[in-house]
DNA sequence: TCTGAAAATGGACCTTT
DNA sequence: AAAGGTCCATTTTCAGA
């Protein structure tokens, strides 16, 4: 499952991580490597989905969703078709950025960002209240998004 | 501090959220707009930190993380210096992808990416037990990551 | 908005291990 | 075979008119 990644391939992940517009000549000059290898080598972490996608991270903020919210909810039943709606519907909802099926003390865990405190309640009514398969949720409003992103640790590591 | 995006702007986040490599010429056919009126609008998010960075998403088990967890963390005081010590260690180990400073029945929320239970075992040392700012935390684990990413709703909504 | 120069990408082809 | 390097055509970016 794992693909093999030399050295090269993890240098050049851990900088196309931090910035995906540096252009393949710097990047093979930060590794060592010409600029066609480089390209080669993208294109096949591309090709290999170990490079998912390439994406624009833009500040909430800055578009009017100053508020990000983390909730935790649990289910009144695990049963297959229900929990697969429930799913749909959280993958559907634009305000809901990530949403984790875990085990544990919850069933679900979700990321939102909103644009004030009215939209997060007329959100739990739609997504909680108003299903009948939501046993309870806990609310937990961000004060600091300390760390943010979906990097991946690439250094050499057992 | 919201930046005024006209409808172009939106169009065009919502786009490059999805995929940044598109090229401009294409991203004006979608949103009809010349290249050039594409190129200048980029820029101009870039420079005001709409956008604040492009980004590689690597997939974490391609790269031999396929475990991913969710921490709530509960602390002891509530004190500055000490919040501070450590929202800068989550913020420096690089299997926390994300962590969030909270307001509710906990005080943090990280996000993982980890090799193994036993890497996870570890970190739960140096992090949780090894600190005695921390009174307890919950580990849950995820079994879907049913959505996850960055993306922010841009459409135009109340 | 149009035009063109400069930069970047990506393929062809040859060489090394 | 698998991967690197050089060279070159094509595509893309980006600024001035």
């Amino acid at each position: 499952m794992t693909a093999h990644l030399d050295d090269y391939d993890r240098k050049l992940l851990a900088e196309v991580q931090k910035d995906a517009r540096i252009p393949q000549n710097e990047l093979g000059a930060r590794v060592n490597l010409s600029t066609a290898a480089v390209n080669r080598r993208l294109k096949r972490l591309s090709d290999d989905h170990v490079i998912e996608r390439y994406t624009a991270v833009v500040e909430p903020g800055a578009v009017g969703y100053p508020l990000m919210i983390v909730v935790t909810v649990e289910i009144e039943r695990e049963q297959m078709d229900l929990l697969d709606s429930m799913k749909r519907t959280f993958e559907a909802c634009p305000q809901i950025q990530q949403c984790y099926y875990v085990a544990g003390e919850w069933d679900f865990v979700l990321v939102l960002v909103v644009r004030h405190m009215d939209q997060y309640n007329d959100l739990t009514r739609q997504l909680f209240f108003g299903n009948n398969n939501v046993k309870r949720f806990k609310t937990l409003v961000v004060m600091d998004r300390v760390k943010a992103g979906q990097n991946v640790p690439v250094h050499i590591e057992p």
